[in-house]
DNA sequence: TTACTAAATTACAATAATTATAAATTAGTA
DNA sequence: TACTAATTTATAATTATTGTAATTTAGTAA
């Protein structure tokens, strides 16, 4: 998620690319091309949903930044790219990084003959600020 | 997944949604709504895809059946309630159960605060008869 | 600096899965 | 047999994403 690494995939260093690279560093809220492009829009009024679109491509076919496809409805983006599952609160819809040690797969590996190469791996329940939340609301 | 199980729902036997249990029960090939409705169509050309949604959708909610979201563009459908996971051939696009032991994750359980109450478990890769055609077609 | 060219961006149209709507039909019951 | 709420149906609407073709631009080399 480097500039540099967006010339060693031989692509050209455009204002959006730089843009979309430098909102994604470090971004722990796995935003969805749209929630890129309105908050990019301000600062970049002639950008274009489609440029989004198509770097958030590049950049995921590169192993740069993984998909996520928690929700049903659209995709977001996580800059960080090392496998690690993701939860879904069903109070606040956010995503989180879940990264235990406990619930941990490596691939590739081979089950039934199943050659596993990738998987994801996806919670769904109440995040803490959630249940926090509920417990002043008196339970 | 059975006649019993819509009664106890307060649903009315419609010869549609039985046509759509009978599909499904025991079916390993996790349809999608339009497969299923292609599969149908010719036997109740009346269907309509809006009635398969709707009653894959009450299904679904009743804990019936579950929905595999494997794959970026559709729903796919698997009778088999019980959790467990799915594999997605890269070559071949199928869908298969994979129920390993040894990749099992049980909820709900809590995580750093975390509250999991569901989890989904997808991984990609190249199925059995596709690694046997590529070597038939000398490696 | 300037000119060149392939790559990138843009606006917009197109696609496709799914959902909403409203009228017509029907399963289950009295 | 008639009734009514539930269901089905055809169709329109929605929405994320992708395709397209014209315009612009980053990077390079004269």
């Amino acid at each position: 998620m480097t500039i540099q690494k967006l010339k060693e995939l031989g692509l050209k260093l455009t204002p959006q690319r730089l843009a979309i690279l430098n909102l994604l560093e470090g971004n722990m809220n796995h935003p969805s091309a749209e929630e890129i492009y309105n908050q990019l829009k301000p600062q970049y009024p002639s950008l274009s949903l489609a440029t989004v679109y198509n770097t958030l491509e590049i950049l995921a076919g590169a192993g740069e930044l993984q998909e996520v496809r928690i929700k049903s409805d659209k995709r977001h983006f996580d800059p960080n790219s090392a496998p690690h599952g993701h939860f879904l609160c069903r109070s606040c819809e956010s995503i989180y990084d879940l990264d235990s040690g406990a619930y941990e797969i490596k691939a590739p590996f081979n089950v039934n003959g199943y050659q596993v190469e990738e998987c994801t791996l996806y919670f769904y329940g109440i995040c803490p600020k959630c249940q926090a939340a509920a417990k002043n609301n008196g339970n």
